[in-house]
DNA sequence: AAGCCGGGGCT
DNA sequence: AGCCCAGGCTT
């Protein structure tokens, strides 16, 4: 038996029940793939569930507004992700007819469906022999071929599409591809890996090599880079407070947060915080008015809360602001939780929200 | 080619 | 503390 027919017998008795598998409808198909790129299928599935209620068709997510769709998103992360779903489910409904592209390549000319995703979607609901090629795949390929090429490299990239076309089972591509990344996930796994178990053990060159914890291997080292945000939030006499879109480009566009001044690298270290005057000074800016009237201004947290991301640490502060009235664009503070925010501002709400009322 | 983009779970 | 996750886009 050859590796592809290792891989089928082994998903046939050992594949997981996930919705989207009992479905070739592209709407759906593409919907689960957007929503597990970079995502484990226990974090997205029930984001699966809640879009697919929410928008049955492409036409109903058509017809949803951004900020809804990433209010629905909120805590998946890679917002972009959520504003190209959006757009190509635009794109497909109004543009197309409702009807996703039938093949590999026209697939790729959608927002937000690269290699991976326009090769998922072809073999699955098309049957067309394109091998996916993910981070299970470049674990299963690199640990049993013994292939030792970074993955994180344009040659690595390469050998590894080449590699996987070469070994993949053309007749049962459906199946074949879901089947290596499912056992990359529950078998071949990153980290103590079911050797014991495997049926693909004995013909494994890692295994035989005793290598098959220092693969795959990668090039790049990710540098993380540390901020100090200062949160800046006001409140009037009236109960409202005061929320801007993230509107330029970078972390959490398309997102809502409260006014932020962010400090210099290492100026907290050295014990500087921002001066009473150049916070107020910041919100003056960010609300457009010269005089505030502030009553009292109450650092919330009293040691920075460290918000930890991939590449990102940031000590963030919570600075609330009291003053006697706020301009037009106000909102009530109980519509703080409709809008659409990181994680980092949903939990400053809930713990606000239990010392303010 | 390299950097950027989130949040959570596991070790 | 570091790694990885059903990757893709921007520079």
């Amino acid at each position: 038996m050859e590796f592809s027919d290792h891989l089928l017998n082994w998903y046939a008795k050992n594949k997981r029940e996930l919705p989207w598998r009992s479905s070739r409808d592209p709407y759906r198909i593409w919907l689960s793939e957007i929503i597990l790129q970079q995502t484990r299928v226990a974090q997205g599935l029930p984001y699966y569930e809640r879009f697919v209620n929410a928008f049955p068709t492409v036409h109903d997510l058509a017809s949803a507004s951004e900020a809804e769709v990433l209010k629905l998103w909120q805590g998946l992360g890679y917002y972009s992700r959520a504003r190209n779903l959006l757009a190509t489910a635009r794109e497909v409904s109004r543009e197309r007819g409702g009807k996703f592209p039938g093949t590999y390549n026209d697939l790729l000319e959608l927002k937000g469906v690269g290699p991976y995703t326009a090769a998922a979607i072809a073999s699955i609901c098309f049957q067309e022999a394109v091998p996916v090629v993910d981070g299970n795949v470049f674990r299963v390929l690199s640990r049993y071929f013994g292939e030792v090429t970074p993955i994180d490299t344009s040659t690595g990239q390469r050998k590894f599409r080449e590699l996987a076309r070469e070994v993949m089972a053309p007749d049962a591509i459906r199946d074949y591809n879901q089947a290596i990344m499912e056992f990359g996930a529950m078998q071949c796994t990153p980290r103590n890996p079911d050797c014991d178990s495997c049926p693909l053990a004995d013909s494994c060159v890692a295994r035989g090599t005793q290598r098959v914890d220092s693969l795959p291997v990668k090039a790049g080292k990710t540098a993380v880079r540390k901020r100090n945000f200062h949160y800046l939030v006001p409140v009037d006499k009236a109960g409202n407070t005061w929320m801007e879109l993230r509107t330029t480009s970078g972390i959490w566009q398309g997102l809502y947060q409260f006014p932020l001044l962010e400090s210099p690298p290492g100026s907290v270290t050295r014990g500087e915080e921002p001066t009473q005057k150049s916070l107020l000074a910041a919100l003056s800016t960010a609300l457009g008015e010269k005089d505030l009237m502030v009553d009292r201004l109450v650092q919330f947290n009293q040691t920075p809360k460290v918000h930890k991301l991939s590449h990102q640490h940031l000590h963030t502060t919570f600075w609330i602001i009291y003053l006697d009235h706020l301009p037009a664009g106000r909102i009530p503070l109980a519509k703080m939780e409709e809008k659409p925010v990181p994680v980092l501002i949903a939990k400053f709400i809930e713990a606000f929200k239990n010392s303010y009322f």
